[in-house]
DNA sequence: GCCACACTACTACCGCAGTAGTATTACCGC
DNA sequence: GCGGTAATACTACTGCGGTAGTAGTGTGGC
């Protein structure tokens, strides 16, 4: 069970997210989804998916003739490796630091800012 | 000044941070860097900074027969598009569910905390 | 029973990061 | 001036994401 690389190009996110939201789809369930953000060929999502299911990120039953595809890495998995890579590759591990630059770099909304700050909190009475 | 791609590789990022550090570096300088953290052989570093160039991520001028690179991206930049790849492509914008994400994933210290505190109360300042 | 359709399998190709060997050239020391 | 060294230039190859065409095959409708 030798963790997968969670190194992930857009499309097999992606896919990944329609798999999360159902648990269980077809070739032609994702395709569906996909199809109304972009213009993908049905076999270009089969292509997909039988090349992620190589690398353990999904894997499927059959159903019939059809392929039922579910993912086989938790969101969870994912985010933590990309949050990871993000903190640690460009601000050198410094949570304080990324918060810092995503605060000044985009908008964020006043509800935001209060839902942080309760988290800040939290975070220090659990730390406590 | 066709902006360039920011999808950085993460020898591109390395050599990025190279020469952020140091306005300007030779390849040999680049190499002598890169040297303890991987075994590079020296054309590669040169390759990777001749395609870099290619893609307007780094520039050169010659020093008799050295040439001297220096980045031509903005660390602000680069940091800016993976933060909001990052928030916008794996929490849909939400940077709240993205700070969340990162506090209760990774080891935080209370000065780290104490920080982004401030930090929240600030841009609270700043908004208001 | 046959045909069209819906699936998967296989193959191929592009672009790009990464890696590095070989070729060429210019300069410096002696 | 000659040879070695240090540069860059060129070429090539691997791996992988992404994209898609074509081939093969089983199934359901009529």
């Amino acid at each position: 069970m030798n963790a997968p690389n969670l190194r992930l190009g857009d499309l097999q996110l992606r896919i990944l997210e329609i798999l999360w939201d159902r648990t269980e789809a077809s070739v032609a369930d994702v395709h569906a989804v996909l199809k109304p953000e972009r213009e993908l060929a049905y076999t270009t999502v089969a292509t997909m998916l039988r090349k992620m299911e190589a690398r353990e990120l999904v894997g499927h039953r059959e159903e019939g003739r059809t392929f039922l595809y579910r993912a086989l890495v938790q969101a969870e998995a994912v985010t933590r490796s990309a949050g990871e890579h993000f903190v640690g590759r460009l601000f050198e591990g410094s949570l304080a630091d990324a918060v810092s630059h995503l605060l000044t770099t985009r908008e964020v909304s006043r509800t935001e800012l209060d839902q942080i700050e309760k988290m800040i909190r939290e975070a220090k009475r659990r730390a406590k």
